[in-house]
DNA sequence: GTCTATAGAACGATAGAC
DNA sequence: GTCTATCGTTCTATAGAC
């Protein structure tokens, strides 16, 4: 499986600037609840300035949802041809997953809530590419089956199990609270591979 | 464990179409982008009209989520005092659980989406509500673990995890799929109590 | 690339007649 | 309990000077 992702038309910096700011006004009131103006305010500009950058307010968001949607699982969508340890490889990838989602949140959160208000095209565009990494870990788990290495009787609503389960957690993490992320991640991998997915311990095989 | 949820106060069944029609709307285009104007056209009112029977959209919103938080919560808060068997018990929670929410699934996408969209007050008395089915899923996996009848090293966690697996049910879940929505619940509910949470099939203690 | 100024529509909410 | 009428605000987006 390799990476097709195509990538974003190059952007100044001070569009960059227009897009942390609108995500993080998109996370906190959401989409619809968030004006020009409000965008404009919080980079310092006026809200006419605006569109010297984006055509419009979709393009902003249209904008940071193909970044998260491509940076994180393009880098990491080869993993799956992977020649090791598929228990291994699949704890490794939750961790890094969940991590890189919770260093990530504002755009995350704001990305997976606000998707529905894309232009349809670009909603087809984005929910593609999150399928292919869905799929992707689908896939990984009946082979793991197959392999002997998970004991796993529905790989495609395993995977989508555990995509909502690591998703989930940016919703009612807290960084104050028992665990750091890093803890948190490194549980809910042990979580998934040994209890969801039934993956035999090293010399444990039954 | 028992209720303690205050009623909601009567309202008259025009306020119930109201209610309807704005949860349907919520779920379809968000609570920001849909306005006064667009409930009152789907009731076939005048934008007017809505105020005599709530005083603001936010009451529109509060009214529906709180019934929401309160109807399926309120009526199987009780099963965590059930003294039979913990695996049985909380199989049949998530099975019901899933097809409820799948039934009920515009007021419930809606209301977990725009529940940011309370007032501050509201919104802690809808998360309390939230913690107390969480915290009895927790206890009454960490029980069964003394019990012995589920081997789950982090109950807290897995109650968090189960609930996110279930609750994005509805986010991917089509009627027109392999699957019934029955189907996948008693299929999630096996993945659940004896992946996740680790519980012994009868006669396979140990 | 930023600004001032503004178009034209939609927003939540209210007053008061019936 | 519904209506007409409207208030004052805010919305996305554009035109045109600098």
């Amino acid at each position: 499986m390799t990476s097709t992702m195509s990538p974003l038309p190059q952007r100044g910096p001070r569009a960059m600037e227009i897009e942390m700011a609108a995500t993080r006004l998109f996370y906190e009131q959401g989409y619809g609840q968030v004006g020009m103006r409000a965008i404009a305010e919080a980079v310092g500009i006026k809200t006419s300035s605006l569109y010297n950058h984006f055509v419009s307010k979709e393009e902003i968001l249209y904008t940071f949802v193909k970044r998260i949607n491509t940076d994180f699982i393009g880098r990491h969508i080869d993993v799956f041809d992977d020649e090791g340890d598929k228990p291994t490889i699949l704890h490794r990838l939750i961790v890094e997953h969940i991590v890189y989602f919770w260093e990530h949140k504002y755009e995350m959160q704001a990305g997976m809530r606000e998707m529905r208000n894309l232009s349809p095209e670009h909603l087809v565009e984005i929910t593609a590419i999150r399928r292919t990494y869905q799929d992707g870990i689908g896939a990984f788990i009946a082979a793991g089956n197959k392999q002997g290495v998970f004991r796993c009787a529905t790989p495609r609503l395993a995977a989508l199990a555990l995509l909502d389960m690591i998703n989930g957690i940016d919703t009612w993490f807290r960084e104050d609270g028992p665990l750091t992320i890093e803890e948190l991640a490194e549980q809910y991998a042990e979580l998934i591979t040994f209890g969801l997915l039934g993956a035999t311990r090293n010399g444990d095989k039954q």
